[in-house]
DNA sequence: TAAAATAGTGCAAACGTTATCATAGTTTGG
DNA sequence: CCAAACTATGATAACGTTTGCACTATTTTA
């Protein structure tokens, strides 16, 4: 049996309470005391129970990573894997553990949520997604238990979110090509579900507009989601029309796709970008332009806001935005 | 604040003990108690507090993950996710939580493990690699804390684990082009600090000794890692000596490189196989045939190992082979 | 019909901490 | 030099469950 508080009390001839100062430090206690509880603590190996410490101090310093069901179209896609890497960087580093729970359904997350929620297992919960009308956030709100999204939420107010700026990475890169000669650009989107479909395609409106353009409506598609297939068949589509100068997309895969049609029906390749920068876009043949949306960062901001909020710390902003980067290649 | 037991107690006229029975069910409550409680319970939204249980249960239902700092090496690799899935699936159906992270080194690792062990906040652990003379496990040993591990150890006695049969996957494979003719076959592997990777050379080698083919060591090339570079190098180094017939490959991110030399240099292709069967392995030109290791079930299968001995279950097997399929494009 | 078994429930201890309050001893202030 | 303030520590009550034991009322057994 591993020894507990009172065991080293006993050791150490002093009372349950100063071991535990002693172990928190920040307290009064006399150096002598302090130095022969230590001893004692390493010589019986003691290491506090979390678990009775939780249930005094009413926190688990646990945080709650709900991954939606949509990962699994994105197995392809390192995203979530590198969002979970950047709340893990964050949290390690605040002390803070994780838990994580993958869900088949929006009503999965909302059953998955509740049981973190009301169990009182974590204290915070970290949406990975956000969908409209979202009824994970509802509920949450509802309950007023602290949450923090990746992605821009539909409604914005009263919640803490970490995204890029969708709409200026895409009129950025588009700007970019127009400026370059190409004016002729085709876009081809994912999932108008979310959010950053639609600030990519406005980025990507806006920009020609700037330029005089007008936009051509049959050199738009937009899918049901952001599969290599997707892309493919939208390229041709596009094809089957006109051949563009220029092609953006909404995700690198969809780019894959594309760039697949582009060998099978033009046999030449058209300047092509992607999103999201995934690392087998620089291996394409051509090697891919992307747009870097640092996934990692997504989440190391999307922990650190949470548990700030946890900790009363003063926020000076309820949302963040994280940088994007254009890779030329 | 949340209603307790007591509350509920309260308001049904009974004890907390009834309660607790009440909820879990499997005791001799009168029915009409049984409904009161129930009824009492939805009214004011009562949920156990976990903590408060797992403390005097002296277990958790918690699972831990140690993610290996490799793994950022392989975010190219949905490998981690996949398994991480199949994790998720297994234990939320058991009713296990899950808690995962990121370890820099196997220093890290370790001390991440002590953490989760020591503070008593995981009933188990699950190791997603194995090293040679791995600290880990060694740890985990010596306090005799459940674990279980994806990926064959050195040393498989008393330890728990679930892998693919590296060395029959490989052999196959080999078995299968040499029988359509390519005697000529290539050799590139990753890493050989993981055991997988010398099976999965066993394999190799066998099976061209069962067909009476000598292994020629100039067209076995090994790297540290399993990168697209070290794949486009190896590739490189073996049409310097000679073009083979055939290649096979420890993983689909080297064939992707050794696919990118074949175009580069040779300017067409030669059958080449990876291994993984990564989602975009479909996607390459030409598409690219691959072993299938079936990643989430190996997560899957590590999580019920590690599970049924937390519950005492009379384990038949202390590991379990999860199938390869050979996946031809 | 008395003794024994059983069904249904309550009491109270335990799980291992932290935190509030009290207290003994020491130092400081006027 | 006595009251006031402070220092270092201990006693004790929580935190919200589960569970072993005890108890009463009923049913079964012989």
């Amino acid at each position: 049996m591993a020894a507990t508080i009172k065991d080293v009390a006993k050791a150490a001839n002093v009372s349950p309470s100063t071991v535990s100062r002693v172990l928190s430090d920040n307290e009064k206690i006399s150096p002598e005391t302090k130095e022969r509880v230590l001893n004692i603590v390493k010589e019986l190996h003691y290491h506090p129970n979390i678990t009775a410490r939780n249930l005094v101090t009413k926190s688990t310093r646990t945080l709650g990573i709900v991954v939606p069901n949509e990962a699994e179209d994105l197995f392809k896609n390192p995203f979530f894997i590198q969002v979970m890497t950047g709340i893990s960087k964050y949290s390690q580093k605040n002390g803070y553990f994780i838990m994580y729970t993958f869900s088949k359904s929006e009503e999965d997350s909302l059953k998955n949520i509740k049981s973190y929620a009301r169990g009182k297992i974590v204290d915070g919960i970290i949406l990975l997604i956000s969908r409209k009308n979202d009824k994970c956030i509802e509920y949450l709100k509802r309950i007023n238990f602290p949450f923090s999204i990746v992605g821009r939420p539909e409604n914005t107010k009263d919640v803490i979110w970490v995204d890029n700026d969708n709409f200026n990475a895409m009129y950025n890169a588009v700007d970019r090509i127009v400026q370059k000669g190409y004016t002729d650009v085709a876009f081809i989107g994912g999932s108008k579900e979310m959010n950053m479909s639609n600030d990519r395609l406005d980025g990507y409106k806006h920009a020609l507009k700037t330029h005089g353009i007008v936009a051509d409506e049959n050199l738009i598609v937009e899918n049901p989601n952001f599969s290599e297939e997707c892309g493919f068949e939208s390229m041709k589509k596009i094809l089957d029309y006109r051949i563009p100068s220029a092609v953006v997309t909404t995700d690198d895969i969809l780019a894959f796709g594309a760039l697949r049609a582009m060998h099978e029906i033009l046999h030449y390749t058209i300047p092509i970008i992607g999103f999201n920068n995934t690392p087998l876009a620089s291996y394409q043949n051509p090697p891919l332009s992307s747009i870097d949306i640092n996934s990692e960062e997504l989440g190391y901001y999307a922990a650190k806001l949470l548990i700030e909020k946890l900790e009363n710390k003063e926020m000076t902003n309820t949302h963040f935005i994280v940088e994007t980067n254009f890779i030329e290649r």
